[in-house]
RNA sequence: GCGGCCGUGAUCCAGUGGUUAGGAUAGUGGCUUCCCAAGCCACUUGCCCGGGUCCGAAUCCCGGCGGCCGCACCA
């Protein structure tokens, strides 16, 4: 139900919703974000900016959408991001070939077996379509990332499924040109296609996705010092592979051998404190950690981020040590050297992913910020990621209060995100202002041109105070501050 | 992709073979209004798409697309 809810808001409001919807046959997967989506999209991003990248003192870059072929064979994304399939030759139905040997054997078909291997068994169980008994195709693959053709030639090229390969692939560039040393994080926000076979619940799922990745590239010979002791203290919530679930600090972590090492610790006590400030309640955030038969093939070990929604827990960041596995690749298929110099050493320097769901996350920041107590919704976003800050209401539409609430709405509108409204009695105005979670409105009344004074009134409390026009700019200012950083030192 | 349920204004709901397709909420314009969705008047917006049955389809049938749930997938 809450899901629901959550998703007629936004589209009641403007955040998101399903993209050319006007259009019959439009496909699932894509969405819009509206004006307030956008909004609270910048400042979520800029919250990540602040709490993740510059406070690591990351390099940020933003990589080609479409990319060529070659570096999709480097990452494996050409064999390995693949399902099989297998079509009726008669009415055309698809199936997944591992399934319809299960069913037709009663026995579990072992994992990511090749397409002659799939044939051979259909063959042998005698498989048949099972909507019309017809001959079946052999084994085809169907490659989850969209195939574009580049130029008059059609050059062959696909829309990147994850923004990393562009960090890998220009971190020597950024290495010499940068001046700076192991370990160091790169950063891109930007866009990633899918071809999802069954995208679904909204934001969740998506054949268009916004991420918000960290590359960092290290020495594995370096794994200690003295930037992760800051992040000694951190409490983070894990949950093992067999359910067993453990509170440790990030040094206790390390020592009960949950987390690998203090590189680690370190940046998922990054990430933990950056959601903590986004404004997740902290118990329903925590850390899976997976089974090595759960991750991908290169991962030498992996946690993903999750927090607890009405739909259940939800992996919004997946952190993954990828080892060398992605600079080797490009080394030996571009034929370039990816390796760099470490204070002497000739390195391929390791990996450690933190990979971000953006639209994930502002999903949410929504449902967990939004108060429902009868009619009344109000969305209890942290101000600093409210879309709009501030609205400007006159008490009533006459006598001159029109022309003094236009007058400060303008006055405002350039630094900060205010709208002005006069429609409606005043609590209806308050209730709008609610819903799209903004922090405070600002009332203009008789008392206002004796005395030049105005109410604040605040979304969370409804409480009122009087404030002087000419402290509007600080008042407002200080509402919407950045909190503290979790990580001193 | 498989199975189940479902698809009427921006939202929620009524309508199950012949209705000018109705209401509520939201929205817009106006009136009113000295602080929390008050009231009055007027107005805007809809049967997911295609085919079939029928004199006649929002309603029945088939297909597509979409939604929710379960399974699978999630590098």
């Amino acid at each position: 139900m809450k899901f629901e809810d959550a998703m007629r808001l936004a589209q009641q409001r403007g955040f998101f919703f399903k993209s050319a919807e006007s259009y019959p046959n439009s496909p699932a997967g894509f969405w819009e974000y509206g004006p307030l989506g956008v909004s609270m999209r910048n400042k979520f991003v800029e919250l990540w900016r602040r709490e993740v990248v510059k406070r690591d003192g990351m390099l940020e870059i933003d990589g080609a959408q479409i990319l060529p072929k070659g570096v999709f064979e480097a990452s494996g994304h050409l064999s390995g991001f693949t399902d099989p399939f297998v079509k009726c030759g008669n009415c055309g139905s698809v199936f997944r070939p591992d399934k319809l040997i299960e069913e037709k054997s009663k026995r579990p078909v072992p994992e990511k077996l090749t397409d002659g291997e799939y044939d051979e068994l259909m063959q042998k169980e005698g498989v048949k379509c099972t909507k019309c008994g017809s001959k079946l195709s052999g084994t085809g693959r169907f490659n989850m990332m969209f195939r574009v053709g580049v130029g008059p030639q059609q050059e062959e090229a696909y829309l990147r499924p994850e923004t990393c390969q562009s960090i890998f692939v220009d971190f020597p560039l950024l290495f010499k040109t940068q001046r700076v040393k192991l370990p160091i994080g790169v950063a891109q926000v930007g866009k990633s296609f899918r071809n999802e076979i069954a995208p679904r619940q909204g934001l969740l799922r998506l054949r268009e996705l916004n991420q918000a990745e960290v590359e960092v590239f290290f020495n594995p010979k370096k794994i200690d010092g003295k930037r992760f002791e800051r992040a000694e203290e951190v409490v983070l919530n894990f949950v093992a592979p067999d359910g067993k679930k453990t509170t440790a600090t990030v040094v206790g972590a390390v020592e009960q051998g949950l987390v690998p090492n203090a590189l680690v610790g370190y940046y998922l006590a990054l990430v933990n404190s950056f959601y903590a400030r986004a404004g997740l309640p902290p118990d329903r955030v925590r850390f899976r950690m997976l089974a090595e038969e759960d991750r991908a093939f290169y991962s030498l070990g992996a946690f993903d981020l999750e927090v607890e929604l009405s739909v259940g827990w939800v992996e919004l960041v997946a952190c993954n040590y990828r080892g060398d596995y992605d600079l080797s690749r490009h080394s030996r298929i571009s034929g370039t050297d990816f390796s760099v110099d470490d204070e002497g050493e000739k390195v391929v320097p390791h990996i450690f992913e933190l990979s971000l769901g953006v639209d994930r996350s502002l999903y949410a920041l929504l449902e967990t910020s939004m108060a429902v107590d009868g009619e009344r919704r109000t969305l209890r976003l942290k101000p600093y990621l409210a879309p709009r800050t501030t609205g400007v209401f006159p008490l009533v539409n006459k006598d001159g209060l029109p022309e003094l609430a236009e007058k400060i709405e303008r006055s405002l509108k350039e630094d900060f995100d205010s709208f002005y409204d006069d429609s409606g009695s005043i609590g209806r105005r308050y209730a709008r202002a609610d819903e799209a979670g903004v922090p405070v409105c600002i009332t203009v009344d008789y008392d206002s041109l004796k005395d030049n004074s105005v109410t604040l009134r605040s979304r969370d409390t409804s409480g009122q105070e009087r404030v002087q026009i000419s402290d509007l700019r600080g008042v407002i200012a200080g509402a919407i501050s950045f909190p503290r950083l979790l990580l001193e030192g």
